[in-house]
DNA sequence: CTCGTTGCAAATCGTTTGCATCGTC
DNA sequence: GACGATGCAAACGATTTGCAACGAG
């Protein structure tokens, strides 16, 4: 992440930022602004909550993290920035990666057919999966 | 839409529901629940924020429309209550429905393998497709 | 010295909620 | 009369923004 010359703006990589890049990556679960900001704010320096915001937003621009929303609408924060599905419980929210499937994959062929009808350039795809998790499957 | 005999809760498309249903039903776009209460505030009898969100929720449930969320995290509502893939500019924000595409289907086949490895109970998918809109493309 | 970054607080905006009033059964 | 629906305003919560102080090149 090193000042690219000749170019008008530059940003780094600071100490704050590689903080919060860590924590994401720390945790297989997708952690929201708040919860990155809770993990920080006893840590030493403590970071400041638009820090937090600043930080997520360079680090999904960088292609380091990626973002997904929850059903809630809240921005959760993914480690796994190569494409992938997920899967989100309707009953409590919860939200995980969803081992890619030789299927979703077959969306890419339609693209050509959907820029026709539509008129859109088509660059890509996500496939969401809903259904109930493990434990509220069972209570069901 | 008539009374449940004996069901404990009685819910009904009253005026201002109807006229939220068909404000939607209205248009092909996507209309937010700020555009659906800017198209009835002047209406008779005027009808309050509050009921109109009470009114998409109502509408929501009683599977007359559908959500959508948007890209800037805003809830967008939709006529169109079959299942179907949407497709939203990266640029601009817009959205549009999706023509069913054959391949989409496939999704569904991915199901047993997915619940197999994920432990959840998968009922559904979505597809959203990424790209630029007519508009946004042109001036790229 | 320049310019991006940080930190703090206040503002923003979509959505939700509390509560009194109203209408329908 | 009971209970849900309406209307109004205030509350809420996630995210954004303004601005002064800071720090690296």
């Amino acid at each position: 992440m090193n000042t690219t010359p000749g170019q008008s703006v530059a940003t780094r990589l600071t100490t704050q930022r590689h903080a919060v890049l860590q924590v994401v990556q720390a945790r297989p679960v997708h952690l929201t602004a708040a919860e990155v900001y809770d993990a920080l704010r006893r840590a030493e320096p403590p970071i400041a909550f638009a820090t937090v915001y600043n930080a997520l937003h360079y680090l999904v621009n960088a292609g380091l993290i990626a973002e997904v929303r929850r059903l809630d609408g809240v921005i959760a924060y993914d480690r796994d920035t190569s494409p992938h599905d997920h899967i989100i419980c309707q009953q409590c929210g919860r939200l995980d990666d969803a081992p890619a499937l030789p299927q979703a994959h077959l969306a890419r062929q339609g693209y050509a057919a959907l820029a026709e009808r539509t008129g859109y350039q088509v660059l890509g795809h996500r496939v969401e999966y809903r259904g109930l998790c493990p434990d509220c499957a069972e209570m069901a």
